[in-house]
DNA sequence: TATTGTTATACTCTATAACTATA
DNA sequence: TATAGTTATAGAGTATAACAATA
């Protein structure tokens, strides 16, 4: 870390005082963090963030449509597909032709499927809460409920203004 | 919205009570929404998030290096090129070569990089400001303050962990 | 006609290894 | 040797258009 010469022609320290007071900027960078960390957590289970998603909304959802799930999970249709293939071709999930539209699929979870849910579900919370270890429990707590403020409220936006 | 008949098979209402005690969760969804407006917002000024936080940085940082920038901006140095090399291609920014040290450049914004800096952060506000209406006041303050206290929280962690 | 799932495709962002030129 | 910038490349994530099967 020796840039003692450095610092007479570039600021020694970074300023990021406009970005600072940006949104995006901030979810941005804890988001890159969180996400990376989040692979290494999941690939034990050979999950990414995607199919980790995927599989815990056919676990708590049983008998949802891929149409259903990708607009749960905020992606297009095709880019869905791939990761349902992925389930299926392991057998976490399965595709159940629906009778009365035959045009959809009831996705459903195997018993394999919600056993690794279950044990991702518990090694993702264990990750967060080493991430979040040092702040403060207010902090904690203001942070959670701001979040899900936040997408909530994006999440509704987004919503009225596509119908 | 009339999925009557789909009722009695798929839930009607995606239950996602698992997914919600997650932070990583909340932050994908907010960042994608985000994210995807702020592009169209950048659109006329034919910038990206990342062209655009390449440009803030330059200009709140006179002669900073490609390195110091790819740091600041949590990108890997490759990745910052095509950046430097698009702001430079438009004349917005130099790369001015260091005597004391020929390996790297002082990076450093032009007049019309100023200017457009200047237009881009006005435009991006305005944006956030609108995306957040609704809200009142006390939560938006809570989420910035929650943000910005996670995204020091976990950039200092990695610094941590580098080192 | 409209919708579900699919294919193909393209663009952006990200990550790594290896090179060059300078130190 | 170590560092700054670069090239090449590969892997994800995302978005759109167009198609077949079904409603």
């Amino acid at each position: 870390m020796s840039n003692t010469k450095l610092a007479s022609i570039a600021p020694s320290r970074i300023n990021d005082d406009t970005l600072r007071k940006f949104l995006g900027y901030h979810l941005k960078r804890s988001f890159n963090v969180i996400q990376a960390d989040l692979s290494e957590t999941l690939k034990p289970f050979d999950l990414r963030m995607l199919t980790f998603t995927a599989l815990v909304f056919i676990v708590d959802n049983p008998g949802l449509s891929q149409s259903q799930l990708a607009d749960a999970m905020d992606i297009e249709r095709p880019n869905l597909v791939i990761i349902i293939d992925e389930l299926e071709q392991r057998e976490l999930i399965v595709r159940d032709r629906v009778q009365t539209d035959r045009r959809m699929y009831a996705l459903r979870a195997t018993l394999a499927g919600k056993r690794l849910c279950k044990k991702a579900v518990a090694a993702d919370k264990a990750h967060e809460l080493r991430l979040l270890a040092g702040l403060d429990n207010e902090t904690k707590a203001n942070l959670m409920s701001a979040l899900e403020a936040l997408s909530h409220h994006l999440q509704n936006r987004t919503e009225s203004h596509n119908s």
